[in-house]
DNA sequence: TGTACATCAGTGAACGCGCGTTCACTGATGTAC
DNA sequence: TGTACATCAGTGAACGCGCGTTCACTGATGTAC
């Protein structure tokens, strides 16, 4: 049994996770599998308090006080790995509102079933992105998940205003105003369809049907 | 300093709370109390884990074990806090929905609003209970907060039925599906409006025009 | 009316646990000479 | 090319803390005789 045959208890950490220590001046690339790591456990969960600091450590294969070399605490890694899915989301907005050519009225359709769609496809994330939303943890203005989400809907109010420009839309709109509410529409039903699962009592009819229901109903209720 | 003037540490907590020990048989009037220092403490800290049994203890002025007399354990105290705001919100859908002699839409309009405003009214009840209806702790069918839930929804079904019936409503509106879109809607609007103190860099209208605004689109969308 | 007793609504101290975080350290990697 | 050294990415053990919950108990209240 020389030192050379023996596998040290390094060794088998490095089996069982596949990490090898990185390289000098690649510390960085530990920080996107924590995030990774963060995320999966996020979804597996379903809420930031049940995922531990040594729970994201192990499934990353590294020790807890290594997370505190990417990370100043606990909350900074949730906000950053939140922060990660509302940029996706924000990405897919962007794309679906952008095309300035097509009607206004499809643009607005396209990106609120990319927008449900999304949230149907990412359901524990939306819901801890939504959840950590909350008033009393608002204090601190430079750690909102509203950087991306300010930029999305402003993009919606600007849409809203093109089409009452082109006459797609009433004129009487109080545009702001149905803005949030249209927001706050396809955020809710995208809610409810996430959470419906639990609700077997309730008989909630397919999910595409729910999301033309919505859209339809909302573009219908804005039309000249 | 004899033992009839000198205060004992009982006195003190009596005096501090006001509480008296309850006579016998007067047990369940601790329980009414620990349920509404629950309520309160779920208010100011926003979230059930925030929420401990020893703080719920002292806010009645009662000993820590004296939660076990009445509960069974902390699950079983917060259902129950939450169960009972959600039968109030219930109440007053019921209320609203129920004059039956009155145009479709009306009826509708005052849910919707009742609805949002009780939210407004009881911000962090709301989205505790919406944020405990989460997929992952729905194993237990007795122990949802759908029981209410369920008896809403069914009349928003029956109301839009009747809508149709009426020929207020479009003929051609698939009703399960609607009444999920506009349930879904209500509801994010009124997330929205919770949420939206942390939001100052989205400038959002004024409750009144944003909660006008989604009722409006979606009974202009359901309209014959 | 007095008193022994059962019952009931609580209490105080302690339990074990898991958590976030800190600390002193190790050992591989790259660099200057 | 060899070697001493600085740097960097980690580790293992331990910390203090607060939590839910349990346990053995106390003392006021009501009741039977």
């Amino acid at each position: 049994m020389s030192e050379t045959t023996t596998p040290t208890a390094t060794d088998d950490a490095r089996r069982a996770s596949g990490r090898r220590r990185a390289r000098k001046g690649e510390g960085e690339l530990l920080r996107d599998e924590i995030l990774d790591a963060a995320e999966d456990l996020l979804v597996e969960k379903g809420s930031m308090d049940e995922v531990t600091i040594r729970s994201v450590a192990k499934a990353v294969g590294v020790s807890a006080p290594a997370i505190y070399l990417h990370f100043a605490d606990k909350d900074e890694l949730f906000y950053e790995t939140c922060r990660r899915v509302f940029d996706v989301l924000n990405q897919r907005l962007i794309e679906a509102f952008g095309d300035a050519d097509r009607p206004v009225a499809e643009r607005m359709t396209r990106a609120g079933r990319a927008y449900i769609q999304f949230a149907l496809e990412h359901p524990d994330q939306y819901l801890v992105i939504f959840g950590s939303i909350h008033p009393d943890q608002m204090d601190d203005p430079d750690k909102m998940m509203t950087d991306p989400g300010v930029q999305s809907f402003e993009m919606l109010v600007s849409v809203i205003q093109a089409g009452v420009d082109a006459e797609e839309f009433r004129s009487d709109l109080d545009v702001p105003s149905v803005a949030v509410a249209v927001w706050g529409a396809v955020h809710g039903v995208a809610q409810i369809l996430i959470t419906k699962r639990g609700m077997e009592r309730i008989e909630i009819p397919d999910d595409d049907q729910v999301i033309d229901a919505v859209l339809a109903t909302l573009l219908e209720g804005i039309r000249v």
